[in-house]
DNA sequence: ATAATATATCGAAAAATATCGATTTGAGGG
DNA sequence: CCCTCAAATCGATATTTTTCGATATATTAT
């Protein structure tokens, strides 16, 4: 039940700082090394490892291990179910629930 | 520079919260007044507060004041916007700026 | 004006996230 | 097997976000 929404926000929280949007970013020209993000964007490597770690639980990135290095890149399942989820938790709906019917004691 | 990431960060902080995400989904059907959902939500009054300016402030979601209430609704340019974003940063492009031609002092 | 009511803001404390050096793990290479 | 290097994990600390009672603001009714 409230697992559902834990579930939706780990994919916005995926998206809600700074220094992954900068990743994104970066990853949206192509596949990048792990070395490589470290270099360009002067983080240290276990920075860059726990950002990494939040967009690939996420879905949002795919990572590859090729010998020791590996390989990161935007997802684009996780990408579309990002998208699609965001537009539904804003679209409107007809349907009533018993919530939708709920009358307030004031007057408003 | 960095301002447009905390710009971009600060709409999808708007859904990283499952509070957040609960109360959009009480939006869905239909404007409400914050008396309504400090009563289904159970929920301090200062709390929906918070939880209300954080959504206003990302856009996504619209208020309007009658008289001593507030109502609020899910925004559609809002919400459009925060989609439209979502989409741009997850997607990929072709054209190479002097980072994608970065070449790693490693064999990676 | 005074009182009552709805909501916003404040402020301090709690909880969650992020940071980053140190250590571990795991894949080659010699 | 030992050494090196890339990346993940750990652990302690710093920063940010959330919580919520108390207070302030604003609107309406008497």
């Amino acid at each position: 039940m409230s697992d559902q929404y834990s579930e939706q926000a780990k994919i916005f929280k995926a998206l809600c700082d700074e220094k992954r949007l900068r990743i994104l970013e970066l990853l949206r020209s192509g596949e990048k090394c792990a070395c490589v993000l470290v270099e360009i964007l002067g983080m240290p490597q276990s920075s860059l490892a726990y950002h990494m770690k939040v967009l690939c639980d996420s879905g949002i990135v795919d990572c590859r291990q090729e010998g020791k290095w590996t390989h990161y890149r935007i997802s684009r399942d996780g990408s579309r179910h990002a998208e699609t989820l965001l537009r539904s938790v804003t679209t409107p709906v007809q349907a009533l629930g018993s919530e939708d019917t709920f009358t307030c004691t004031k007057q408003c």
